[in-house]
DNA sequence: ACAAGGATCCTCT
DNA sequence: GAGGATCCTTGTT
């Protein structure tokens, strides 16, 4: 497998989101399979750059194929891959994985526990990586450290709208740029997940 | 210096 | 499905 360039990433967050299910974060002897995404994008109310940008947020205004982590709610490290160009705010948020290798290392950051609990939702993903502010901004196209290396796609793909984005406006909202592999069960919130022919909840 | 709020998780019912 | 935990980041005084 090779990792995935910087000019791939350097695209609209939708296109990379698609793109990047099936993909793997390797970190040492920890890989993990993309099996749910989001896409933030611009113009977009949900997105952390909509405000401007700040020290907490500049690195996703930053150039593509860097990693984007900050701190969610006091505790969570929220791992988001920067995608698009330099200048506007555009990334995929990493919504769950499924363990590929280091499965004794996953859980133990993770209180010992098995099954897709142990990687169904962001900040579960940013544990089992072990993952803090000083990646923020850490190049994911090149070797050493956290690395993202291509990935077979999955067959089929289902889609909702977002999570927990509840002060975004309506049409964002709605918006159903949330992507997940359909034939896994390491994906969260499934039920306002469809398959990507059908209509919207 | 202070108050408000958040791209969540876990433990219940 | 609901609610509390938890504490950093931000904008304002």
């Amino acid at each position: 497998m090779a990792l995935i360039t910087k000019r791939h990433l350097a695209r609209d967050a939708l296109d990379v989101a698609h793109d990047l299910l099936g993909a793997e974060f390797r970190r040492g002897a920890v890989r993990l399979k993309i099996t749910e995404v989001e896409a933030y994008r611009w113009p977009d109310s949900a997105c952390h750059g909509c405000h401007g940008r700040t020290r907490r947020n500049k690195t996703i205004w930053g150039p593509p194929g860097r990693a984007y982590v900050y701190l969610c709610y006091g505790l969570h490290q929220l791992l988001n891959v920067v995608t698009l160009r330099d200048g506007v705010p555009n990334a995929v948020l990493i919504r769950a994985c499924e363990p590929v290798a280091g499965l004794s290392v996953i859980r133990r950051r993770r209180g010992g526990k098995s099954g897709p609990v142990l990687l169904t939702g962001p900040g579960k993903v940013g544990a089992a990586l072990d993952l803090g502010r000083r990646f923020d901004g850490h190049d994911l196209t090149q070797p050493g450290g956290l690395e993202l290396h291509r990935g077979a796609p999955p067959a089929a793909v289902l889609r909702g709208p977002r999570i927990g984005i509840g002060y975004a406006e309506e049409q964002d909202l709605r918006a159903p740029w949330r992507l997940a592999a359909a034939d896994t069960p390491w994906v969260s919130h499934r039920a306002s997940l469809r398959s990507s022919a059908l209509p919207l909840p």
